[in-house]
DNA sequence: ACTTTACCCTGTAAGC
DNA sequence: TGCTTACAGGGTAAAG
């Protein structure tokens, strides 16, 4: 499941490899991926446009196009861009392909097909942006968590999930921030003390910062990688997330798991209160 | 206004 | 061995 780290990943990889290139045109195989009644008036938007930069936010990838407009990806679940050679045949589930100015696709790639690729204007973009909360890395204070967790009596990791509150934690991240910072899963979002919202800020930060500069996650089934095709290498680091029964990293208790708003919570009994 | 549930999807694994 | 069922979960829409 693409989060944050794992979309930063693909960012810094489409600013290396795919900023600068103009895209010749579009080929839809699904499309339901594309956001757009009109999928030919989709494809003419595109083609012919240069991409002028890459960047992210909350979980969703934006390229800026020199027609003012927003290309915006979401990976969901299983969803990868791929970078391949233009003469490379689709692989399996290839969803969308954009053909670049330089021999080079930009293959759009999801198993599941839950992901979605939108052309947006530019106030579009603005409104989606509205709907998100702070980013956790830079934009979230200890304050307006707070502020945010305040109103709602939902189990602090469901609150975690919803990207209104802060934008980019997904079902790994929250599980293994929870952790880091001893809270339980369970507990009401509005009984955080200052010093937990405090902690639970550091540890999201800490935990997502780290996961960056692993290049992400790679989870046997969701098979999360990068641009060129590379694994993640955090993946090896996680602490409670799918490791129920397994012996907590600090206490040895089992490793519990609940099922949380419908998303499996994996947490250490001893150590999250 | 907040919270929960169903839905979209396919491959893998477990159960009978 | 082969079929059926549960599960994985991000976001949205509908229901409560």
């Amino acid at each position: 499941m693409p989060e944050l780290p794992e979309v930063e990943t693909v960012v810094r990889g489409l600013r290396e490899h795919v900023v600068g290139r103009t895209i010749i045109s579009a080929t839809i195989f699904w499309p339901k991926t594309v956001q757009k009644p009109d999928l030919a008036a989709f494809i003419r938007a595109v083609s012919g446009r240069t991409i002028e930069s890459a960047g992210r936010r909350g979980k969703y990838i934006v390229l800026r196009l020199d027609s003012g407009d927003y290309l915006t990806i979401h990976l969901r679940m299983t969803g990868k861009l791929l970078l391949a050679a233009a003469s490379a045949p689709p692989r399996l589930h290839t969803r969308v392909v954009f053909a670049l100015d330089d021999s080079h696709e930009m293959h759009f790639v999801d198993l599941r097909k839950f992901g979605r690729i939108a052309l947006l204007a530019a106030a579009e973009l603005a409104a989606l942006d509205a709907r998100l909360g702070p980013e956790p890395l830079t934009d979230l204070s200890a304050s307006t968590l707070a502020a945010g967790l305040a109103k709602r009596k939902i189990a602090i990791k469901s609150a975690l999930l919803d990207q209104s509150v802060l934008a980019g934690v997904g079902n790994i991240y929250a599980d293994e921030a929870l952790f880091r910072a001893g809270i339980h899963p369970q507990r009401p979002a509005n009984t955080l003390s200052t010093t937990e919202t405090e902690r639970l800020l550091a540890a999201l930060q800490s935990v997502l910062a780290t996961a960056v500069t692993r290049h992400g996650t790679t989870l046997s089934d969701e098979q999360f990688i990068g641009l060129q095709g590379r694994m993640g290498e955090n993946q090896g680091y996680l602490t409670v997330f799918r490791r129920t029964g397994a012996p907590c990293p600090e206490c040895a208790t089992p490793i519990e798991r609940v099922r949380l708003g419908g998303r499996s919570t994996h947490f250490c009994p001893h150590c999250q209160t």
